[in-house]
DNA sequence: TCTGGGGTCCTAGGACCC
DNA sequence: TCTGGGGTCCTAGGACCC
């Protein structure tokens, strides 16, 4: 069977590298962004990486770091990325008819066909352009399989004498590549099997190459098996090029101070149907369950308390108006007084193509018909606009609880334009962001 | 002070049916 | 009354990813 070349191009310090895409002032200066809250750091700029920061690190802990080196630190800013990710995504399907998006950082590129050229020289060229029109610098490993591509990839940012690009389709000493890696390189491979693998003296990618097959199977399931035969140039891991609708969506948030009053848990949980709502119409499903969970903050040691509620709903929907009320139904169930919350959320399942929802014969077909008008407009307002320009009103106004963006950059790729009121419905359920 | 959010896949085990 | 095997469906939990 012939194997063709697949390459992985991923973004350097892709959420830093947006950050200095539109601020000339931050070229060769440390950049460092944070998660949700501005609780820790999710991304750094070679130059932060440089001063020793890690990823992860609570942003308390490196402050004195960050003072003295003058490092820019934001708040993420997930429009932004998002936009420079369809850019780069898009400069891409320049290059190959078949692009697999795997995240906002990284894609799939397959090259079959192109084979007959320098495939070195062709990822280069894809590199500079990509630089060239978006700004953001790529690195490309270029192999048979997924997860050797991954493995290219990483000795391609690691090592600057690869200019960015590390080709090790049909390298004839592989084995000696393999054993220069870590067997926690390698993808698929993570903390708690690092361990049980080094245990049995699996420490580099090449010892799990040549692992008993069996004993992986047992251990880590198909999937390790996959690992182990893709190791081996046998592709196991289909590329995907159309994004499968999700099977889950989930929507939670840890909140900017803790909660107390069920009031505001119920305007976090309505915020977050609104959200998980959008993301379902925007794939033409519907949801058949909703599940609402929340928690005290397990690090601190004040009273724990944490607990979920599924309902079933009685027809597939997809408004947020039509599951607001079950939403609201699970979290009377499982509020207790007397605890702080910390984090809530809701995750929709039991997804279902709009198309094969069956009309219910108890349903309110009148009411569902002006919902979905309703949906709509607000869908189409919200989308012309800003995200969040129509919402529910049952999500509150004044959100002292919302999450901590103290440093978030401008919206240098949106614009925000001020919106006359809106009277959508008679059904007076939304309302303009204040 | 502080500790992300959103996903997927796989397996084991229980309930239930024939 | 007890025992058995095979099959399906569902859920919880553990592992991983970015």
């Amino acid at each position: 069977m012939k194997v063709y070349p697949i390459a992985l191009v991923d973004c350097n310090n892709f959420y830093a590298s947006c950050e200095k895409v539109f601020n000339p002032k931050l070229k060769n200066k440390p950049v460092v962004v944070l998660s949700n809250n501005d609780g820790v750091i999710v991304a750094l700029s070679a130059e932060a990486k440089a001063l020793g920061i890690k990823s992860f690190e609570p942003l308390y802990k490196v402050k004195p770091l960050i003072e003295k080196h003058n490092v820019a630190v934001f708040s993420s800013n997930y429009t932004l990325y998002g936009d420079l990710s369809n850019r780069v995504m898009t400069t891409l399907k320049h290059f190959s008819p078949d692009v697999e998006v795997y995240s906002i950082d990284e894609a799939f590129i397959n090259l079959k066909g192109f084979e007959w050229q320098d495939l070195t020289q062709y990822c280069k060229k894809i590199r500079d352009t990509v630089e060239k029109w978006t700004g953001i610098t790529v690195s490309i490993g270029i192999a048979e399989t997924k997860t050797l591509a991954k493995l290219a990839n990483r000795i391609a940012k690691k090592n600057p004498e690869h200019n960015g690009v590390l080709n090790i389709y049909n390298l004839p000493d592989k084995d000696e590549f393999l054993k220069k890696l870590q067997v926690e390189d390698v993808w698929g491979v993570g903390r708690q099997y690092t361990k049980l693998l080094n245990g049995m003296s699996i420490r580099t990618a090449y010892d799990l190459a040549n692992a008993n097959q069996l004993w992986i199977k047992k251990k880590m399931t198909v999937q390790g098996l996959r690992t182990v035969k893709e190791l081996n140039g046998l592709p196991c891991i289909k590329q995907e090029y159309s994004v499968p609708a999700k099977q889950s969506i989930v929507s939670s948030r840890s909140f900017g101070r803790y909660i107390t009053e069920k009031n505001e848990i119920k305007e976090a949980v309505a915020g977050f149907v609104h959200r998980a709502s959008e993301k379902l119409r925007r794939q033409n499903s519907a949801a058949n369950m909703i599940s609402v969970f929340l928690r005290t903050n397990p690090f601190k040691e004040t009273p724990q308390y944490h607990n979920g509620c599924q309902v079933g709903l009685p027809f597939p929907m997809n408004s947020p108006a039509e599951m607001i009320e079950y939403a609201m139904a699970a979290v009377d169930q499982i509020f207790r007084e007397g605890f702080l919350y910390q984090k809530a959320g809701i995750l929709l399942a039991g997804i279902v193509p709009v198309e094969t929802v069956q009309r219910t014969l108890f349903e309110n077909i009148e009411r569902r018909e002006k919902i979905k008008k309703l949906t709509a407009v607000m869908d189409k307002i919200n989308s012309e606009h800003s995200a969040g320009t129509l919402y529910i009103a049952a999500a509150g106004t004044d959100k002292t609880w919302a999450m901590k963006r103290e440093m978030k950059s401008p919206a240098y790729t949106t614009s925000w334009k001020e919106l006359p009121i809106v009277k959508a419905s008679n059904i007076s359920i939304y309302k303009k962001r204040d």
